[in-house]
DNA sequence: GCCCAACTGGGACGGATGACCCAGTCGACG
DNA sequence: CGTCGACTGGGTCATCCGTCCCAGTTGGGC
């Protein structure tokens, strides 16, 4: 193996062993198997590393920061197409266009996870480790910490475009959409039912919308929305609260 | 050790394998880290099993089997206490009756959850190992159907209890709940909010409940559940979507 | 009570693993 | 163009792993 700084050999040592524990997992990812998937030898990883330990460590942290998107929204789409616009023709209200975009949403981060199953499995096996490692403690924390902020951010744009607001702080929400994520992902990983996932999507989404308020009348698409956010739902904000999604359906009952 | 027949040999070795999985993980489960918890010689071992790995595929089998809910509704209360008996009284729809008791269940299981976390972790792993291991092809998979069996069992029970019906086809339903509880269990194991946790576990009753409908009128007390009737027409009905949660949205379910 | 098969105990073995060491080699800098 | 320090290669070590073996021991059916 040729010369190379030392901040490089550590890059591919620590993408070689995440590859190694998407087809092994962190169990079969030796020291021995992972410098053999980045083409070295045994020697450059105790210098690199200072123990298989450490590798993982810093591992942990890359990869969480690699991580892009809890919910991927498709891009803003100015022309007659986006939801926006079918809303201001009134076609939809801002709820339904809401509730579509966090499907695309989701269906777009689900593909994702399909196209590179490994790579998620991946990911909760890392996150078990760290739980488990009294030397990474607080690893798993800062780990959803970093998702709830990702999905805090998609949150927040998919309510603009659309002209929603929130009816409950973002935070929260963001917790409840990782909880989602994961568990779709999760079930999707055990059975491999696409049709299920889909499904599982297309329920969150509602769910997740269930959770906005459409705008306030005539306030064009900006900020300075009333905030329900003196009263979150406590006892009497079920769907059926402000307006949200409790219009009675066309009453087709479906048998179980 | 004294003597005892294989199957109670058998037995033994499995609770105390599930023992140290919970403590130090699947990886950390060795023959003889296994015996030792179990307080026998290791050729116990290879006497009761033909490999470690005979004992892991039976051990899966074993506590897959044992878990009980994914959702724990309290005792049916037939006394005045009940969600059924207030809905009764008209002091509630049924909806939130359903709702209430969803949460009550969630919260009920969450308890077990956090009364035992390292059983949950443990749980965790072990669908990851059988995952990755090819000669447990389809574990997973009967796990995650076991757990949707249950949770079917527990929604068809809390939806009779109030009087609702759901409005799409129950097994559906049972992969949202266990998509669910999955996440909000895989979300405080990392982060040990107990706060998040329950706010999560109401978003999600709410997101259940409002995938029901509620009795089919012919309620003798008044009208308390659906504010938006059968909507008259022709109105501004901000609010108004042509069907929010129908049954399966068959143009918005597509993939980009 | 006897006897045989079911069971136990202790040891052993080949292989893998994390960690390490030191003699060499390469290349950047002067 | 030489040199010195950063980097590499191969070998080594103690430990732990799953598995196996075989000599003993136990207990229940006759």
């Amino acid at each position: 193996m040729a010369h190379m700084p030392v901040a490089e050999r550590r890059a591919r040592l620590l993408a070689a062993a995440f590859e190694v524990i998407s087809r092994a997992g962190v169990s079969g990812a030796t020291t021995r198997a992972i410098v053999d998937e980045a083409g070295m030898k045994l020697a450059s990883f105790h210098y690199a590393f200072e123990s298989r330990e450490d590798l993982l460590v810093q591992l942990v942290d890359v990869v969480v920061h690699q991580q892009e998107v809890v919910l991927d929204l498709p891009d803003a789409e100015p022309a007659q197409g986006s939801p926006a616009a079918a809303v201001a023709r009134g076609e939809h209200s801002a709820l339904t266009a809401l509730r579509q975009l966090l499907e695309r949403g989701l269906a777009r981060y689900f593909d994702e996870v399909r196209a590179n199953p490994l790579r998620e499995r991946a990911m909760f096996e890392l996150t078990q480790y760290a739980l488990r490692t009294t030397s990474m403690a607080g690893v798993a924390e800062r780990q959803y910490e970093r998702y709830r902020n990702l999905a805090v951010a998609s949150l927040q744009e998919a309510a603009m475009r659309t002209g929603c607001t929130w009816r409950r702080p973002l935070d929260e929400l963001a917790a409840d959409l990782v909880a989602l994520t994961d568990g779709i992902t999760l079930a999707w990983l055990a059975d491999g039912d696409d049709a299920r996932a889909a499904r599982t999507i297309a329920f969150a989404a509602r769910a997740l919308a269930a959770e906005a308020a459409p705008p306030a009348e005539a306030a064009p698409p900006a900020e300075a929305a009333p905030r329900a956010e003196a009263a979150p739902p406590g006892e009497a904000a079920p769907p059926g609260e402000a307006a949200p999604p409790t219009p009675t359906p066309p009453t087709t009952t479906e048998a179980p």
